[in-house]
RNA sequence: UGGGGCGUAGCCAAGCGGUAAGGCAUCGGGUUUUGAUCCCGUGUACCGCAGGUUCGAAUCCUGCCGCCCCAGCCA
């Protein structure tokens, strides 16, 4: 353990920053803009920006990057503040909008017109384009880049007030048309766009573009480190452009870092949207979205969200961070926390038939193996169980330890049976086990020591409370779906399966919302929209980690070579 | 074929001229009334490749290769 942790690049500049002197108080923002809900990416974004200041005893504004009214709305600002707050991070009343700042942002505007810094366009759009030139070819000036000051306030003033249609103008900086970078060639910074805002309504007929409004938003906020994707890595001479001709108080410095991708997911709003829109899962919340409504739906608890992120890390290179990583976070959080109950998936009735027919005995269970102090709860046991279709096998191989013909096995906390009796139906399905029980190996009793390789779980079939739970799966087949041409051509068709489970009595009223681990299943979570005690929905979060299936995938793949 | 980035084990990731941390996965083994947890142990990383500088390079220099981003009046 060396004493000083290492930073990772940015903490470590910012480290820099405030040992010389540079900063008195780290200052950053989360700049969302509401187009869409928030996703496994965002999270890096904003434990990133909220980690930071909070390390640093600064502040961080939630900023709504909301400079294009025709695809923000209200719904999804909404739920970016409900998300960010699930994850246990707070803006105090530092919550701003790029549209805050249009009064000022137009004020900059003019100042740069009145230097001869930026002009008035009426080329149309495929012009412009035209004009731009391309990656190999320098751009051409457009013809009215010479017009004058005057003429330029004028127009830019008839643009605000309304009176031309949209594409009719465009307001560029004058930079510079043959830059090898594209981002300085002549950049938009005003688009005329007849449309109602959803934070300033009808007052403006022209909206910055993200460029310029998000660079003089960072200055006037004071923040001292302005962290994005490596994709605005060329903007920055841009970014830098506009501080050094308007000479703002204040200077920020923008750093940028690589996006975290998480394999098997979808991490572009354009793609989540598009699930959304044609009903391939049932909302932005479907518990198989990598969103934040989603995740928390599904029953991640945030703190193992943090945590997943954490040890992403933070650097330039492009990553594909395995699933394995995500789930082992849900799993060490979700076992140190959660109850352990029983339930059983897929039920097989198990009849004892050397059991009293209507005796039933209530066994003690804890609620916690490793945490005592998390108490017990009583189970009925009775003659008629119900069992894992999984946790029989006719034709058990050596190393299957659970139930087969004539084999023993112990029911957790219960009794250990034995499998006397296969019952099948016309189609030659297993449908019934008789077995019978050793009444000398109750749990917990002291005569209870005798050994037998597996123990299985189990619900008292007459004590039973039903549930519907809903077992998911990666939405893709493909590790990198953001790469695939088309995204409907690795989806995952069986993401989502529904299975009526049977569950012990304990679990009857579970509160929407709760998390739990079914013993040797995985971890499970009511349902926070279709949950009730009537209808109980239950979504598994993540299987628990299972050596045994990994043995029988081996096996299987050894068969298939040999 | 312009510009900007990035390349350390399967996936992340330390390292900042002195002879390759750590996590996850993998594979062994122990404990276990969850094949879970827990506990031990387990890696020949040609540090993208090739040269060079140096007593000494993952770290400095040169060249090359590979991957990502940029031609929205999106962010």
């Amino acid at each position: 353990m060396s004493e000083i942790e290492s930073r990772d690049f940015i903490r470590q500049i910012i480290h820099d920053d405030l040992e010389s002197g540079k900063h008195e108080h780290i200052v950053t923002r989360f700049p969302p803009e509401p187009n869409g809900y928030l996703h496994i990416g965002h999270v890096m974004s904003i434990c990133l920006n909220f980690g930071i200041s909070e390390e640093t005893s600064g502040w961080t504004y939630l900023r709504f990057d909301d400079t294009n009214p025709s695809r923000e709305s209200e719904e999804y600002v909404a739920a970016i503040e409900r998300d960010l707050c699930w994850l246990g991070f707070d803006w105090g009343d530092r919550l701003t909008h790029a549209s805050d700042y249009f009064e000022r942002l137009y004020a900059a505007a003019v100042t740069l017109v009145e230097a001869d810094l930026a002009y008035v366009d009426s080329l149309s759009a495929d012009e412009i384009r035209e004009y731009r030139g391309t990656l190999t070819k320098p751009g051409r000036n457009s013809p009215h880049r010479d017009r004058s000051a005057e003429e330029n306030l004028n127009l830019l003033e008839r643009m605000r007030n309304g009176e031309f249609a949209e594409g009719e103008y465009l307001l560029r900086a004058k930079i510079d048309m043959s830059s090898p970078n594209m981002n300085l060639r002549d950049p938009a910074l005003y688009r005329i766009r007849h449309v109602t805002h959803q934070h300033t309504g009808d007052t403006w007929s022209i909206y910055p573009m993200y460029d310029f409004a998000h660079t003089m938003s960072d200055a006037f906020e004071g923040i001292t480190h302005s962290l994005c994707t490596l994709e605005f890595e060329d903007h920055r001479p841009l970014y830098n452009w506009f501080l050094d001709q308007l000479k703002p108080s204040h200077r920020p410095r923008q750093i940028e870092f690589s996006r975290l991708n998480l394999a098997y997911a979808i991490t572009s709003k354009r793609k989540l949207s598009a699930l959304v829109e044609e009903g391939i899962v049932e909302g932005w919340n479907d518990p198989r979205m990598p969103t934040i409504a989603g995740m928390r739906r599904r029953g991640y608890p945030a703190a193992a969200l943090r945590e997943f992120v954490k040890r992403g890390g933070v650097t330039k290179k492009n990553k594909l961070i395995e699933m394995g990583v995500l789930e082992n976070c849900m799993r060490e959080n979700l076992g140190d926390e959660s109850e352990r109950r029983m339930a059983v998936l897929r039920p097989l009735k198990v009849v004892l038939t050397n059991y009293p027919d209507e005796k039933v005995e209530m066994m003690e269970a804890m609620n916690h193996p490793g945490r005592p102090e998390m108490g017990t709860r009583e189970l009925p046991f009775s003659k008629e169980l119900w069992i894992e279709q999984d946790d029989f096998m006719e034709d058990a191989p050596r190393k299957f330890f659970r139930l087969k013909p004539g084999g023993e096995v112990r029911l957790r906390f219960g009794y250990i049976i034995r499998c006397d009796d296969v019952i099948k139906n016309d189609a030659g399905d297993v449908v019934e086990l008789r077995c019978s029980y050793d009444p000398d190996t109750r749990s917990g009793t002291g005569s209870s020591d005798r050994k037998v390789k597996g123990t299985i779980h189990w619900v008292s079939s007459e004590h039973a409370v039903d549930a519907s739970v809903r077992l998911y799966d990666r939405l893709f087949t493909e590790v990198n779906p953001n790469s695939a041409e088309d995204f409907h051509a690795v989806l995952n068709a069986g993401s989502l399966e529904t299975v009526s489970a049977k569950l012990e009595p304990s679990l009857a009223e579970l509160k929407p919302e709760t998390a739990v681990q079914f013993e040797r299943l995985g971890y499970f979570c009511t349902d926070s929209e279709e949950h009730s005690v009537d209808a109980r929905v239950i979504n598994r979060i993540v299987t628990l980690r299972d050596s045994w299936s990994k043995l029988e995938k081996q096996a299987m793949q050894q068969q298939g070579k040999t």
